[in-house]
DNA sequence: TTGTATGCGTTATCAT
DNA sequence: ATGATAACGCATACAA
């Protein structure tokens, strides 16, 4: 399917001619309320039979690969127009060998932060006349080899992947030689060598380090993604690093009832003293965590940021519109998914897979109201 | 490309001997770094050659379509485990005349309500073994003219529409007949003899009026959604009938940024006394208008719900952490989403257009701290 | 149990 | 300027 079969003919009178569609629709109507059934749509054939030409010509006179008569040429876009004849991209992506769509593959569309960096990949891929499609998994790893199926399968030119389920590791692996793709926003371990699009981690973590310990802070709970994300990694060691206080580390897995249940656990339990959090501040891997963090603190009677400093990762909308506002680190999202999808379409059109290559994006701390210094 | 074309062969192998794709990947390596061209993936053929056997048999092992002798199947099972074999999805939907994908249609992904509507559509594409194509709009027609070209060349089997551009509805009027579409959330003017998922926008404007009156407000500020929209006026319909007050409707187009601008200009025109509203209560018809004015509200000095209260509608997931949380109309965006998709497939996968139909589910008033008594 | 021939709808190649 | 034919990769009707 290439990016013409979009919307081409659609200027040789489809639409402009109303009375075309409704005299000639692929549908038989059986009256109001009636189920209708399908029928075969005009092929090529179709027009060329219909205004006396061979196919050949209609592909010509519709694609303008090669000079037609000018008389012939109009015979043929008013039958296409009459018959409401729209080319199958199914069969023209499979001789010409590519689609002209690529998929984004993201763990959880309502996530803001992978809402803005899939505007980024769309806008980034109809710059380029290519096709987006959003596969969202749910952080489900049946899904996921799903919607891997479709390059596997070539229903698509290549892969943005932006998800972060640590076991595809492997399926990955064996894809990347085979197929185009794009880390975004996440490297994976041991797939250095790629093509990367990556915020600044360690240094978002660094910031958030530097901001808690200049705020006086000596001791903080840090509330990490899964392990086999570098991204975790990478914001958890720069902000250990640069904190230079007491870091006591829990696992999540960035959804945001898992920052709900590591502190309210660690309530429960009582840290080491009168059930409190035995820490002055929470810093959360990622947004959603740190929501469920303040819901857990809220309901233990517990304020943010008097009692406890909290702070997230990502900067989705809510980030702002919280209460109290969330301190935290901006991540480029929308650059992460346009760079990646630019990136890797410079090689899918080439019929090539990409070689290695990183970009790393700046990231930005956003101080608000969820830290303050401690209470003492 | 069916179902089983995802992932119905991985059990076979493909995955499971490392080697077999490492020696022979469709890529060809040319070093660390550097980028690798393209190699023309195996076909079928090229496995029936290499088994001994037809190309039919091999379809067959793969399909069990009919019943290949154990001996011979093995033997192909191998050869497709070593060639790295995937059937080509495009050739095979060409062959079935349908693609197993249909699309969802929306304009603001990042709006959570309707990421939420595409979770739910999702789920219920996945429960019959399709795929779910999303397609973003941005409010922008050329977009959806694209996206809806993907049905019409038939690279989707059929469209879930929730998009709102009113410009839309004659294109959207010739394709239903033609092609199975089902709308979702949003009714389209002259369009009610469709497939159609909506909330039932009409009771959410009466909850929100009743509620507004119940605390005492008499005059009201009503931010409505484009008058094209059917959603739009059924909100201010149900309000204006509830609320029995008097009410000032101002035309927003559903973005935060309307919602600001909107009260902003009616706080610097200065309603008809110092400056202020005029107004003891401000009923956005979606909750991102909601947000604009309450931005400008707070940078006019007034507070809320102390001088004025705000009302929103859709309870995206921003609406219960805002400051003050919002007071808003729950829609039940996953099953819109869910409930349009099925009723759509149910169709599809029949190879039927749609008939009339229409499912109009229950919203539910979230009374948070944005709405309060007038201030005298 | 297996193979041959044909068709799906298009575009490219090679003629005329 | 136009047409006939092959090819894309697969599935199926028909034969054997």
């Amino acid at each position: 399917m290439t990016h013409e079969s979009y919307g081409a003919y659609e200027s040789h009178g489809a639409y402009e001619s109303r009375g075309a569609y409704e005299s000639q629709g692929a549908y038989e109507s059986h009256g109001p309320g009636r189920r209708a059934a399908v029928r075969r749509p005009a092929s090529i054939k179709d027009v060329a039979a219909a205004a006396g030409v061979s196919a050949t010509t209609v592909s010509h006179v519709l694609s303008g690969n090669r000079p037609v008569n000018e008389q012939t040429a109009a015979r043929v876009r008013s039958v296409v127009n009459r018959l409401g004849y729209v080319p199958a991209s199914l069969a023209r992506s499979l001789q010409a060998g590519s689609t002209s769509v690529i998929g984004l593959l993201i763990p959880d569309i309502s996530n803001t932060f992978f809402a803005e960096l899939a505007k980024g990949a769309e806008d980034a891929a109809h710059d380029l006349g290519y096709g987006l499609i959003l596969c969202n998994t749910e952080f489900d790893a049946d899904r996921e080899d799903r919607y891997l199926g479709m390059i596997r399968s070539r229903f698509i030119d290549g892969m943005v992947y932006a998800s972060g389920s640590p076991p595809s590791r492997r399926r990955l692996e064996a894809l990347m030689g085979k197929f185009p793709i794009a880390l975004a926003d996440e490297e994976v371990e041991g797939l250095e060598r790629a093509l990367i699009a990556t915020a600044d981690h360690e240094a978002g973590g660094r910031l958030v380090g530097e901001h808690l310990r200049a705020l006086g802070h000596r001791r903080a709970l840090m509330l990490t993604g899964p392990r086999a994300l570098r991204s975790s990694v990478a914001r958890a060691n720069g902000f250990v690093r640069a904190f230079q206080g007491e870091v006591v580390e829990c696992v999540g897995d960035f959804k945001e009832a898992s920052g709900y249940r590591l502190v309210a656990e660690r309530l429960k339990e009582g840290g080491s003293k009168e059930g409190g959090l035995d820490c002055t501040a929470v810093f959360a891997a990622n947004d959603l965590m740190a929501f469920g963090a303040l819901t857990a603190l809220r309901e233990a009677g517990l304020s943010v940021p008097q009692d406890v400093s909290v702070v997230g990762f990502d900067d989705i909308r809510a980030a702002s519109l919280a209460h109290p506002p969330l301190t935290t680190v901006h991540q480029p999202a929308y650059d992460v998914g346009r760079t990646a999808t630019a990136q890797l379409l410079q090689y899918v059109t080439r019929g090539e897979v990409p070689p290695a290559s990183r970009h790393t994006l700046p990231v930005e701390l956003k101080v608000r109201g969820s830290t303050a210094p401690p209470a003492r």
